[in-house]
DNA sequence: GTAATAGTGTCTTTCAGACAGTATAGG
DNA sequence: CCTATACTGTCTGAAAGACACTATTAC
């Protein structure tokens, strides 16, 4: 790190050298999520390079940083770089998805090639078709969580199936997980799950999907219609009854509220995580 | 990024080249937060380097990566650098703080030396004596955050007294901030700001200072000893009452419980933020 | 004494959860 | 017909907020 003290700004700034710093790289990885099936489902790629090849990982990528120097504006932002990861594998256009930063992971060792740090990002998606193989991967595709017997605090795995994810990718995934269960309660951020006009079961399933337990569909019902600005009827119902019976239900879109007020507390977590 | 596809995983790690890389820097910023004067205060240092030398700034340094290549784990884990800086300009051992990650900030050009990748992470301290100026920094101080004039949405600010943040420092003050505010409602971290064994007027001080707003002491107490895991009994009770009278309060000490059940909802939030 | 604070009792309102019940659709 | 689902009514218990009140200390 130079030191020789320059007066103003500019003289430092023309003096700095960049390389003089250990290489570090700087990567996203994106934690996909969406309902499938009626269950919770993450995208992946499985690895057609080195280092984990044949693996399964977190479609992700190195931040394009570029090669200016002082003050130059180059290089790409870190959400940025998330979304080109996310449009690379899904094929969907950018705005389709709700996208927030996770944390950050740069444990010493944690990439066998160097030293590097990765910015996760979380993204909700609506259900999309079959993704597509992006760069350095041999396929795609969405994997029900449930398969992944990730060791987390939430219900129904089957730990028998694992498939053991490259890197530390488990572990993101596991933190995207408890992220996307914690925000369902105090945000609508259960409506990125569905297409719009929807139902109030289809906005149940997600939230049993991603809490992993059935709810009581009466008191769900009642609940999301009395939370200001969660959902706003459109005055339409669907064409048809459901698949085995039952009245045609309303249809709602989004609402203007960011965060729900009441929330709505998951259930079984009543008695403290001592 | 070399693709000449050797074999197996140990001959491409030994034919890689980090330094094939576009240089970058990754660092820590530490945003401290502390109760001084029964105002909430965040820990500054006067930058004594350049850049922005001169001007405020959160403590923080690059993250020593090191100059290991492949398996090696050499370099320091981000919470260390994080712990280091905090060490630095507190004197104060490690294990004293709560300290969690924040966020990370990529936008290319936050750095006019280079791309910097910020790892911020949130520091809660109990009333510590006056800082001492790490490396690079002039001076260390406790500042109230109320001084800063930062542009969020909590109650008690003074426009006026606006001491401007290096970098991007202000947003990532108030990010810390407003984590820290929310985290106050639905876990027991207010305990991490007060010494043990402590009053619940003195855990009431906290959520004041950190909220802004003046709560019900009344209910506050009845609500608090009502969470379970939140607080526990010593026994014991202040030697004297308090500096303008009242009875002795009753001391407790931190209990075991990781998430508050029901959690202590900020009031004045009601009406949503839509 | 007065003023300030610690802590308790109790009332009202709100909300979550349980359960019953009605109406509408598919088969 | 039977069954599944959408939605409403109503009751109970938990909890938040408001207010009144007592007890204990500093001055």
């Amino acid at each position: 790190m130079p030191e020789h003290e320059p007066g103003t700004e500019e003289e430092f700034l023309a003096s700095y050298d960049p390389r003089a710093f250990d290489p570090v790289a700087v990567t996203v990885d994106v934690v996909t999520l969406t309902i499938r099936d009626g269950e919770l489902q993450v995208l992946l790629v499985l690895r057609g390079v080195l280092p984990f090849r044949g693996a399964w990982a977190l479609p992700g990528g190195f931040v394009k940083t570029g090669s200016g120097t002082a003050g130059e504006r180059v290089g790409e932002d870190l959400a940025a770089a998330a979304i080109r990861e996310l449009a690379e594998e899904t094929g969907q256009q950018p705005g389709r998805f709700h996208l927030e930063q996770l944390a950050t992971y740069g444990t010493p060792g944690r990439d066998p090639r160097m030293r590097v740090i990765s910015v996760a990002y979380l993204a909700f998606a609506p259900e999309l078709p079959d993704p597509r193989a992006g760069s350095d991967a041999q396929a795609a595709a969405w994997v029900p969580v449930g398969s992944l017997g990730l060791a987390d605090n939430a219900a129904g795995q089957r730990p028998g199936t694992t498939r053991k994810l490259a890197f530390d990718h488990a572990r993101i995934l596991s933190d995207g997980l408890e992220r996307a269960r914690s925000k369902l309660e105090y945000t609508p951020l259960a409506t990125a799950f569905v297409t719009e006009p929807f139902t109030i079961s289809e906005l149940r399933a997600v939230y049993e999907a991603v809490w992993g337990e059935p709810l009581h569909a009466a008191n769900f019902h009642r609940k999301v219609l009395s939370v200001p600005g969660f959902v706003e009827s459109t005055g339409e119902t669907t064409e048809t009854g459901g698949p085995r019976g039952g009245p045609r239900a309303r249809l709602y879109r989004r609402g203007d509220a960011r965060l729900l007020h009441p929330a709505l507390l998951r259930p079984g977590l009543e008695e403290g995580i001592r």
